[in-house]
DNA sequence: TTGAAAAGTTGAGACTGTCTCGATATTTTC
DNA sequence: GAAAATATCGAGACAGTCTCAACTTTTCAA
């Protein structure tokens, strides 16, 4: 079985190199300077030109998603680990902490992560994907238990993560942390005594 | 009195046409493709070198300051207005929904007003000012009528409201109206009940 | 009215950054 | 040990920010 060896090609000793040495580099160098430094900079300071550097990774994107990939899917697995927490809502916040820590990786990567979960030509969208389905089962299970409201979804809650660790970098890593916990106690039933109403979300066109 | 004429230069007459005509242009290109718009574009649209662009507008910022100052002054006033409301806690959420769309104007503007409150040097700083300081006497009031928690601060409603806006812009519109809507949820007094203690900011060095 | 002085404008040019592509170099494979 | 396959190189085309010395326009006092 598996004769026909598929996705058998090897990548060239010094273009493995290359790729791993660039992959150190940006690393260290976003999460120095931010998701958004000089990629032309990066290929310097690994010692290519920075040709190479857009022959491995054709867009700053593909390069965080070589760089997030892992990450991501560790991240959703946490999720599911979460599921079995004594308390459905205390999963939910530990997991959203987590997951907000890790945005925060990379100043910068919210809005990389915002669109990729939208656009399907993203490489980073399945892994944006898996890790909103993560929210959406402790989600459920908050809103089984009677823990959240009904109408919170997984959008709702990768929205807020993000924001928050956006904000968290605009002034200071507690603010963000203030305004993640402000969201989800907005989240909880205990908050609907005299809710307000939630605008809509405009379907997405399929 | 006053013989002095302390600041009486007047604008030389072209220097007045072309300033005007840069804030022209450049409130119709930031409306339509964001705070991050070329300013060479900028000023090409106006009609005038790029030169003298940065001779009126030394920075990105101070552009911004010549267009938001008034729309950041209004608003302020907007928030004494609403001091009046019947429920406290209504007029802070209409207050911080005019923000919101405020803030919204301009596709970027967020990270300018979430620094500018922070950086005195920034010509947006006053207004900043002014408008944090509208929101924490809406928030006061509601936090003597019992309606928001004693904890909340006015720099969490001003993270709040720029946040959202981010969401909003980064997926769409209704998601930062929903994130700004739990967040406020979070504001009250009614979710204290199991609530989460919030992490402590770091007092910013006087 | 007029002609310096003051004020303002110009646009080339020095940088930095993104991204492409033909020429060149290195590995791999037979 | 070459041919074939695979990578790398780096110049160059663009676009954007920002500066500055030369030039032009306006102002204003005599």
């Amino acid at each position: 079985m598996n004769a026909g060896t598929p996705p058998p090609r090897r990548m060239r000793a010094d273009a493995h190199r290359n790729y791993q040495r660039l992959l150190t580099e940006a690393a260290a160098a976003f999460a120095e300077h931010g998701a958004d430094f000089s990629l032309e900079a990066i290929a310097r300071r690994a010692g290519v030109a920075n040709g190479t550097l857009y022959g491995h990774f054709p867009t700053r994107r593909a390069l965080l998603e070589a760089l997030m990939g892992d990450r991501m899917r560790a991240l959703a697995a946490t999720g599911a680990e979460l599921l079995t927490a004594r308390s459905p809502f205390d999963g939910l916040v530990t997991w959203a902490r987590a997951a907000m820590a890790h945005t925060t990786i990379y100043r910068g990567l919210g809005a990389t992560l915002m669109q990729a979960v939208e656009d399907e030509s993203s490489e980073l969208h399945a892994a944006c994907k898996a890790v909103l389905a993560a929210g959406e089962k402790l989600l459920a299970r908050a809103r089984t238990a009677g823990e959240v409201r009904p109408d919170v979804t997984a959008p709702d809650l990768y929205a807020l993560i993000n924001a928050a660790a956006w904000a968290g970098e605009q002034s200071s890593p507690p603010q963000g942390e203030r305004l993640l916990t402000f969201g989800l106690n907005g989240f909880r039933t205990s908050a609907t005594d005299q809710a307000l109403p939630l605008p809509k979300l405009t379907p997405a066109p399929k």
